[in-house]
DNA sequence: GATGCTCATGAGAATCATTCTCGCACAGGG
DNA sequence: CCCTGTGCGAGAATGATTCTCATGAGCATC
């Protein structure tokens, strides 16, 4: 079938650690930059591929916030996120109940082939010192 | 203290007037076409002035999809969505118990000043018929 | 190790939604 | 009716993301 034929290149393994030294979500730009800082010199476009790559194979989320997309590594099975709004830093939280009721309150509907997102904004603890 | 001296001019009242007839999330730009067919000629630029404005005043929702923002009439109460991913139709639902999940996964991690966002995707009955 | 077929890369142009600029119009209080 | 400041409109500006196309590099084969 639709077979995606994966090639790995210096470029696509330089986002994919970039992305593992990251706690946080990131923007395509800043891991762009960062890339530059290192040394290792990737174009934009280039990025911007290599994370669209990783987010179909299910080894990135991704989280749209007003204009700009943002990048986390992430594990494989289902979970939501608690997301520093200030610094970014983020935990991967599960909610067993919240997965029930989404499905249940799409079929009280009529909905079918349902998915949900769920994810909750705070201010970490550190940032909330400063 | 920060009074927000809103007036009320023939272009706002054509923008929430025709969200009132929408039943699902539009986007700016097909709000600003729907108003030109309409025979009201609304300013793209204020098409947006008046959907931020809104958002401020709590009487729309917004929605942030793959590229472009999509707006809707809400109800000024916290809820959460069920849209059609197919039509856009979209239907408001209440599920107390993650207000209180949210709040304490939080509060585990140390995260304050909490929010969180909550949206079932789907496909409804009419679009599924098709 | 060389060869060839493709897919991936990179630089810059192109696209698209959204925001800004600025001169002019109008809402609303006096 | 007049004044003041806010809102409007058209087009330019911005900024993220995607596309184009010629060149370079995986990877399987010989």
């Amino acid at each position: 079938m639709t077979e995606a034929p994966r090639r790995q290149t210096r470029q696509r393994s330089a986002v994919l650690a970039l992305l593992d030294d990251q706690d946080g979500f990131r923007t395509a730009q800043d891991l762009h930059a960062l890339l530059r800082e290192r040394g290792d010199a990737v174009g934009l476009a280039t990025v911007y591929r290599a994370l669209q790559a990783l987010v179909d194979d299910g080894l990135v989320d991704v989280l749209r916030n007003e204009g700009e997309a943002a990048y986390r590594r992430c594990s494989p099975v289902h979970h939501h996120h608690l997301v520093c709004r200030s610094c970014g830093r983020t935990v991967e939280v599960a909610d067993p109940p919240v997965e029930r009721w989404a499905a249940r309150v799409a079929a009280e509907h009529g909905f079918a082939d349902v998915q949900h997102q769920l994810e909750v904004f705070g201010t970490c603890a550190a940032c909330a010192a400063r």
